[in-house]
DNA sequence: AGATTAATCTGGCCACTGTCCAGATCGACC
DNA sequence: GGTCGATCTGGACAGTGGCCAGATTAATCT
């Protein structure tokens, strides 16, 4: 058996459980992915009892959705993190969406137990929260493109269509090269994926206001755009 | 138990096990989902001993595999029957982006099968021929619009670069609206977010033509754009 | 044809899993 | 100090996937 017990401990209540099994369900699901997941392995790894879980959690789905939450916060926290420093509002939404793009990349197991499973079907009240912080962020940096503020009155609904677009192709992006699937357009580092991003991004800001300053090259080091070949 | 036996049979041999297991494999994972999978109960499904599926897939995963297989050779069939009469380019490519985006709606199972699940890991030959199939349709459908067929020479980077990121914002859409977070978009049939995935399309293709002749409003009943509100 | 070989399928076994439940232990509050 | 409720334990149970020896049958060879 590879998984030992990791610590022995005098006392009979662990004092604060709840939290060490969302730390060990972290690094269980990142050592083994979402499909070999186990409870009892999670247990072990705290010390703990085997059921000991269920007295806080009820199921496994209750840990997983628990620790679907932790997910969705450290989306946001990439996001701006990456964005946080940058000061053009387009090439900002852009920023957000490398964060998440990246997150993706360097956390697989976190990204798809909230995304590509169906372990964590039906929303919790906390699970729609944090997710819905993540699209707030993106609606954010978007108005910021706009460049009004939806604080009060509700957001006009081609707004929102545009939130949602971009979250998706971010999405999209995310998804396809965690699956690989862009690696035979990658040189290495990346870049070329990161202006095939960058380049849908502004295409569709753009279509939201035709008539600014929106410039899809400005960032661009190869100023022909897409159909200069390579 | 729910789940029964389906045929009793007088012969030894099964016959044609293999592709019944396919089949059975297939109805288990539309009616209990990726996480629900039990290769035992497909076995059961067909009237077969417990073990018998190894002695043709040898393990759950090569089972999942050959699903999988049958799984994109699903997908192309949605995007060439939902293309397969429309004349105008662009519009093809988007109507096959439509039949993709369908197929994950109405089979979520296989879809996730494919993409969202980590079940199916590593490559096999007869995987990677299904999805190359796949992504050739997209190519194409992309290069009636360009106007050239790169039958013999190898297609040109950039022409590559526009089918990757057709296919990556077509499948953006799909697990999006697959996942639910669509939802508050939609007026019941989905027609706007066919529409924001059309735009979304017509963007990244006019970014590669830019002096042609496509205009994102042609199919368009709500003329305005992104920008005109609801 | 008869015999040998290879493919196919069975059923039992093992380790492992998630969930349930009665009981042990202990902190908190009256 | 004593009671109550939260916390944790360990055993039980059904279900799972992978393994293996053996039964059965189709295919092939002589």
């Amino acid at each position: 058996m590879a998984v030992s017990v990791e610590k022995k401990r005098d006392t009979y209540h662990h004092g604060d459980l709840r939290s060490a099994l969302i730390d060990a369900a972290e690094a269980e699901l990142t050592g083994g992915g979402v499909q070999g997941f186990s409870l009892r392995r999670v247990a072990a790894r705290v010390g703990v009892s085997h059921s000991a879980p269920s007295h806080h959690f009820g199921d496994t789905q209750g840990l997983l959705v628990a620790l679907g939450v932790r997910a969705f916060d450290q989306v946001l926290a990439a996001m701006e993190t990456r964005s946080r420093d940058i000061v053009d509002p387009a090439e900002r939404v852009v920023a957000s969406g490398l964060g998440y793009i990246d997150f993706a990349q360097t956390h697989p197991a976190m990204f798809r137990l909230i995304f590509g499973s169906d372990m964590i079907c039906q929303g919790s009240a906390e699970l729609d929260r944090a997710g819905q912080a993540a699209f707030d962020h993106f609606a954010r940096s978007i108005s910021l493109v706009e460049g009004e503020v939806h604080a009060d009155s509700p957001a006009p609904v081609a707004f929102l269509e545009t939130v949602h677009t971009v979250w998706t192709i971010t999405h999209g992006f995310a998804e396809m090269k965690l699956g690989g699937r862009l690696d035979g357009l990658d040189d290495g580092g990346g870049e070329r994926i990161e202006q095939m991003f960058r380049r849908s991004v502004v295409a569709v800001l753009r279509e939201l206001h035709p008539l600014n300053h929106l410039d899809a090259s400005k960032n661009c080091p190869d100023n022909a755009g897409w159909a200069a070949g390579g």
